[in-house]
DNA sequence: GTTGCGGTTCAAGTCGACTTGAGGTCAGGC
DNA sequence: GCCTGACCTCAAGTCGACTTGAACCGCAAC
């Protein structure tokens, strides 16, 4: 099995070494040893970092991806809980595209206030109804450029 | 127009009286005036609300909707800006759906460990390369707060 | 054999959107 | 005329997922 360093996993894994730290430190990934003070990981984390962030997708936090894995390291998914949390992301997506149709629709509507727009002021009422905050939308585009300095350890992005 | 109270804008508007403050703090709403000490509401800071629901439920922090409103407090929305979040969704939608499909083969998989699953394996790379965070997901279910119905604490509870 | 780069630890900071807490004020009721 | 209690202000706290900073260590190169 190849032994990776920290710098190849993030590497190819697209997460930062301080990322890869955290996830250790919180138990979902681990390293197989060090040499010397550096870690040493099996590639098989590799995976293991594919696995959280398709939970991380899906809108798992980090704590419910710890504990889809059973304490000895192999997943232990119940899938109960990825089908109650695919009918989740159906809820989701459900209402996210009534809010984009929405938005397509003032981008497209000619009248001159959209609040003048009785199909708007639907759409309003119910984006005021569900709302609360599904979306995430960004995170897509940025991610790389932090406000307040660029990141020294980060590898070049994927 | 009839003028309300912060509680009663509250309860109409699903938003506890903290968040109202806090809004009107960011310059997001305003009030008319006070009585007394009590801000003042008019009846129309209720749709400038569902408008302010309806940006986060497209994705847009507070400081883009801030934007959106022109400094006299009548919406100028850029129909551009509308057109590109929705595009944005329509993203976020197809990703989201992605996962969703995984999860759902991942419940309905009759392979022992979802890893020895090749269709497991293929969405596990998808989600690997695009992944980053772009799931909500929650909200949705938590912090419940109906529209229809009345709040279930903040208002009182301050 | 010393320099230096890349890794390490741990604590603290960041970001966004609020919430909470402490302490203060004023309108209305008795 | 005093009490009550809804509302006020301002500062600080919260939450999740990381990032950043300071101080430190070791292997390879020179």
């Amino acid at each position: 099995m190849a032994e990776l360093d920290i710098t190849e996993v993030a590497l190819r894994s697209g997460a930062p070494a301080s990322t890869l730290r955290y996830y250790e430190d919180k138990g979902l990934i681990a390293s197989t040893g060090r040499r010397g003070l550096k870690r040493v990981f099996d590639a098989s984390v590799l995976e293991r970092l594919a696995l959280i962030a398709l939970g991380r997708a899906a809108g798992f936090s980090l704590d419910e991806i710890a504990l889809m894995f059973a304490p000895d390291g192999r997943p232990r998914i119940d899938r109960g809980v990825l089908a109650a949390k695919a009918d989740e992301l159906d809820a989701t997506i459900a209402k996210l595209t009534a809010v984009r149709d929405g938005l397509r629709h003032a981008a497209a509507c000619p009248a001159p206030s959209h609040l003048e727009c009785p199909t708007f002021r639907r759409i309003l009422s119910a984006a005021a109804s569900g709302a609360e905050r599904k979306a995430p939308a960004k995170e897509l585009t940025r991610r790389v450029n932090r406000p307040g300095g660029h990141k020294p350890e980060s590898p070049g992005a994927d």
